[in-house]
Parts: structure tokens; sequence; C-alpha cells
DNA sequence: TAATTTAGAGAGTGATTACTCACTTTTATG
DNA sequence: CATAAAAGTGAGTAATCACTCTCTAAATTA
């Protein structure tokens, strides 16, 4: 990949991230790139293309985020790490993670089978530690941590710091 | 108001909660409201101005889906009712709601306070309860029900519909 | 009824849009 | 070194954008 193409990607990331997909004008990339517009579309066919490749970054990151946890053979600790990822994100990835969130209004993108793993090997986890009901257990932990990271990536991530240990505390002393 | 008025609002509405505000010319909105694209700029001074008569609506519409909770004195029920709330949204205002939760990742837009009350009395529901973070655990079952109405919006009720029964009762037997 | 205000239509406008194309420069290959 | 392929430029383009303006029709008021 040549040092032109990183940049257009870095800059479309930022600005689709802020200012979304079809307030960014290919021009505004350009520019923010320091490239000329023409050269936009001869990396990607299209203005499409360039969020598409941004897209596809996804489905590998996600990934590499969820090994530690799926590797996590201890129940208890796999649940503590799950509530710690959110947390656990470096800054200068929130304009990434923050698209992703925002894709997932857009119709025509699917989405949410990439937490797919990390919602079984949860149910495992309630499973194991003798929870009634595991696989809503890992549903609503989900659900938490989904709302958690959009605060996190909109107000930063003291707006949520005091709720990790709260939540770690929460469910290492449940009674079942 | 005036019918045309009305029918403009409602496409807008329609159309930005789909496709996005910038995605959404006012040449469409005005054929999907079967009227000239020059009155929606008689009756809304500019595009931003149709979206703003949008969003000043949402204030009243949550103050009146909270009022039964936040008049709620069992703070048994209180925490049930809010469990509840996403669930008893119709689905023709799904579309009003999902602009709203679409605009929480516009910069320019202040959001967030409208939660507050609710916060505060699910605070007091807890304190009363008996738990020992009561403001930690309203905050959490906040971002519960944010993520499910998230879910129930893209997704439909019937995604979400098992949790329902299920956190009522975790949150009616729940050991502190 | 006459006068005035409001509602509505729709053609027209300059700016911006995503994208193309002909061209030049750089890099890789035989 | 020669040739081809890839990277890069920037002016040009048709379409679309939000918005304006002039006009007519309907409703309010005097």
């Amino acid at each position: 990949m040549t040092d032109r193409k990183k940049k257009i990607l870095a800059a479309a990331l930022e600005l689709f991230a802020n200012d979304g997909f079809s307030s960014t004008s290919t021009n505004k990339i350009a520019k923010a790139a320091n490239v000329s517009e023409g050269l936009i579309f001869r990396h990607f066919e299209n203005k499409k293309g360039l969020l598409n490749a941004l897209v596809e970054q996804a489905t590998e990151r996600i990934s590499v985020l969820l090994v530690p946890i799926l590797a996590e053979e201890n129940p208890q600790k796999a649940v503590q790490k799950t509530i710690e990822l959110p947390f656990s994100i470096d800054k200068n990835e929130y304009p990434f993670w923050k698209l992703q969130f925002k894709l997932k209004w857009e119709n025509d993108y699917e989405n949410n089978e990439k937490m797919q793993p990390l919602l079984a090997h949860l149910t495992w986890a309630f499973t194991t530690l003798g929870y009634p009901e595991p696989a809503k257990e890992a549903t609503v932990l989900n659900h938490i941590i989904e709302s958690i990271s959009i605060g996190i990536l909109r107000d930063g991530v003291h707006s949520q710091e005091s709720l990790k240990k709260f939540l770690i505390e929460k469910y290492n002393t449940a009674t079942l």
C-alpha cells in the first residue's frame, strides 16, 4: 500500500467519523490528505469503495480485540475482561470505532454478527458460573458494554470510568 | 399548522430517519410530501430549520413518556416500568426515535440531559430498595435500556422481547 | 366586497457534487 | 538502458444541491 493511499484512508476515516459519510466530499478528503482528487478514484473506484475499504478493516480489528477474551479459560476473568474491553481502546482509534457505530444505523450494512463469538464465550462463562439463564445474561452484559462504548466514544473514557470497577465487583460478588 | 406543512414534516422525518439528514435532498422531501420544493423554504427557512422543527418535538415527547415512571412511588414498580419503556414504543413512532438516536452522533446536538429526570428517579428507587451504589446502579440500567432501544429500533421488538421478562425478574429477585 | 396577508407553485441560479480523462512523473521489469 | 506499468495530477463535466424569486390562488381581515 502506497504512502499516499494510506493518507487518503486516514483522512477519509477522520472525516467520515466526525462529519458523516455523505457530508464529506471527495474534494475535502483530497485536501485533508494533500493529494489530488483524482487519485482517490484511481485507488478506490468510487466514494463508496473508499468507505468499504475502511469497513473491511473492522472485521479483523474486532477479532484482534476479542482474542484475549475468547482465549480466557477462567470464566470469571472472561467476564472481567469483557467489561474492561471498552475502557482499553486507544484514544487514537476512536474515529475508527465511531465510524463503525455510526454505520450500524445504515440500512445496507450488515452488522453485529461480529460480536457473536463474544456472545458465545460469555454464554459459556455464565453457564460455567452457574447462572440460571446464561444466554440472556450474556446478551445483557453485551448491551451494557455496547452502551458504555458509545458513551466513551462520544464523551471520552472519563465519562464512564467509574462504572468499570463497579461492574467488575458486581459480577464478581453476584449471588445466583 | 396547515395540512401541507404537516405532510412536509412527516415526509422529512421518514427520510431523515431512514436515509440520514445530508443524504436527503429537499427535492426528495418535496416529492415524498407531494408539494412544491419552494414551499419547504416558506414554512421552514432552510433545510436545517426543518430538522430543528423535528428535534423540538423530542423534548416534549420524551417527558410525556417519562411521566408514568416519574410518578411511580413504588420503587420496585418504577424499575419495572423503566425496563418496559423501550418495549412500549408504538411502531409508527420508530422513525421519530430512530432519528433522535442518530442525531446523538452529530456534534452540534446537545443530548442526554433529557434522560436526567429518569436517572434521578432510578437513583431514588435503588436507594429506597437498599442498593449500596444506587447512582451507578441507575446508570447501568439506563445503559441497558438505551442499548435495548437501539436494538428494537434497528431490528424490531421481537429481537429483544425475551429480555423484558428476564430483566424484570432479575431486578425483582436481586440480592444486595 | 375590497384589501391584505398567507399558502402554494415552479422555473431559475450559482455553487458543489462525484467522477472522468488526457496527461506527466515515478517505479518496476526484461 | 528501454519499455511498460503504476502512481499522481488537475482541468473539465453533467448532475444535483439548497435556496430564491416571481407569480397565482386562497384565506383573513377591514
